[in-house]
DNA sequence: ATATAGAACGGTACGGTGGG
DNA sequence: CCCACCGTACCGTTCTATAT
């Protein structure tokens, strides 16, 4: 009656593959959203995974440097564990492709393929999309494209004799934490790197302080491997950390992505929302099936001019019961912050009058919070619905959703 | 004038750290 | 040992000069 805290993927048949498993894992700096392993046994640290893979939601159409140029960091990243990993952008789209790449875009795309990285989900023009063959040919790319408007500071690489210098900031809120420029810079110096380029590379224009070279942060790593200098500062020697991932306990998510996956595999119910991690981009699929974006803030002005109260609290899942005409509101969070989750029940009014009321008017509305660890086998809280412990106990709440306890005891039939 | 596109900025989770 | 604080990483949205 207890979760191992491994799935499995059923329903497929492929000769090479007998079956899959999913398990969730986390990295203790820069990493990729998915790693594959092809192997009989549960990967160790000792094993080489086949696949990385980044995923994205964000198109061209919403910004340009986001969706190719922030992600990138963590391939390049990822090829200092496993130099001969296969890499995969995977743009999983909700929305139209933007008709015209932009310049940045191309750019971006083409310096991906150069080192090597399969993009997925997105048609590339075969003409304009192909990697890089000389240095030079990035650099008359680069010059070729609009320029940045007065007061930003432009990327531009230039190479003089055997030095290339990147222009680009990198200091954001305090420190080196920009992020789609630290993706932008490692990823245009890694291909340089891969072309053979082996005179020197200077980061420069970055607005950063010799303080703010931590020797943990990615981009110093990155920097040390690439043998990167940074103009005008002195690149503190970085210590790589033995492993790239590890095994996850901890993480809040654990709970909502369990509920969510046995609701939708042993029941009728489906999720109309989700929000497993932080800022992840999110749709709300309306009763004829359309995404649409969720607005951040129920009144913006009033938002920007300090009011930080009309933002749009948003849950971490909703979930659908049809049978029982309900909608569950769910907020994840984990044991020991119970309390938490159970306070911020209270700020979902925004969200179910903008979007809930008017797709599903006849839809009653429940809210509830479901927890990850801990040790304890009940909760006496009556807004929770339910908790998964850190030993796998499913712990059904006291006024769990009906949606909740039909999905649990389909999932014990089953097994049983 | 206005849409575009290059770049900056904002918000959340989480882990390390140090004081009580 | 607990918890507040802070920095890093992640994943988006917004800003705004310029091209058209």
């Amino acid at each position: 009656d207890k979760f191992a805290f491994l799935y499995e993927v059923v329903g497929f048949r492929c000769n090479k593959i007998e079956r899959v498993f999913i398990k969730s894992v986390s990295g203790f700096s820069s990493f990729v959203d998915f790693l594959v392993f092809y192997q009989e046994k549960q990967p160790t640290q000792n094993d080489i995974p086949l696949y990385a893979i980044e995923e994205t939601k964000t198109d061209d159409k919403e910004s340009r440097n986001t969706g190719v140029y922030q992600r990138a960091s963590k391939f390049v990243f990822v090829e200092i564990y496993y130099p001969k990993i296969k890499k995969v952008m995977l743009y999983n789209l909700k929305i139209e492709q933007k008709e015209e790449p932009t310049a940045t875009y191309i750019f971006g795309t083409r310096l991906l393929l150069t080192l090597g990285v399969e993009i997925l989900g997105k048609k590339l023009g075969s003409k304009i999309f192909q990697p890089f063959h000389s240095v030079n040919e990035i650099v008359a790319l680069k010059r070729a494209m609009r320029k940045a408007h007065k007061g930003n500071i432009p990327i531009l690489i230039k190479k003089v004799g055997n030095k290339i210098t990147v222009s680009g900031r990198l200091f954001k809120s305090g420190g080196l934490a920009h992020d789609p420029n630290i993706g932008a810079l490692s990823l245009i110096s890694a291909v340089i790197r891969k072309l053979g380029w082996t005179g020197e590379i200077v980061i420069t224009k970055h607005g950063l302080k010799q303080k703010h070279l931590q020797a943990d942060s990615k981009f110093i790593k990155i920097a040390n491997h690439l043998r990167l200098q940074i103009q005008g500062l002195v690149l503190p020697a970085s210590k790589m950390r033995e492993n790239y991932w590890k095994y996850e306990t901890e993480g809040e998510k654990f709970g909502t992505i369990f509920i969510h996956l046995v609701v939708e595999n042993f029941t009728k119910g489906f999720s109309i929302f989700e929000n497993h991690a932080g800022c992840e981009k999110g749709y709300f699929i309306t009763s004829d099936g359309k995404h649409i974006p969720l607005e951040k803030y129920s009144d913006r002005k009033a938002y920007k001019a300090g009011n930080k109260k009309k933002i749009i609290s948003i849950p971490d899942l909703i979930l659908i019961d049809f049978g029982r005409s309900e909608i569950i509101n769910i907020e994840g969070k984990k044991y020991q912050f119970r309390k938490d989750g159970i306070k911020e029940l209270k700020s979902f009014g925004d969200i179910e009058k903008t979007y809930i009321k008017k797709y599903y008017p006849k839809f009653k509305i429940i809210r509830t919070v479901v927890l990850y660890g801990g040790t304890e086998k009940k909760v006496i809280e009556i807004e929770v619905g339910f908790l998964l412990n850190e030993n796998g106990d499913l712990v059904l709440g006291i006024k769990a959703p009906a949606l909740f306890k039909e999905a649990i005891k389909n999932l014990l039939d089953f097994w049983s």
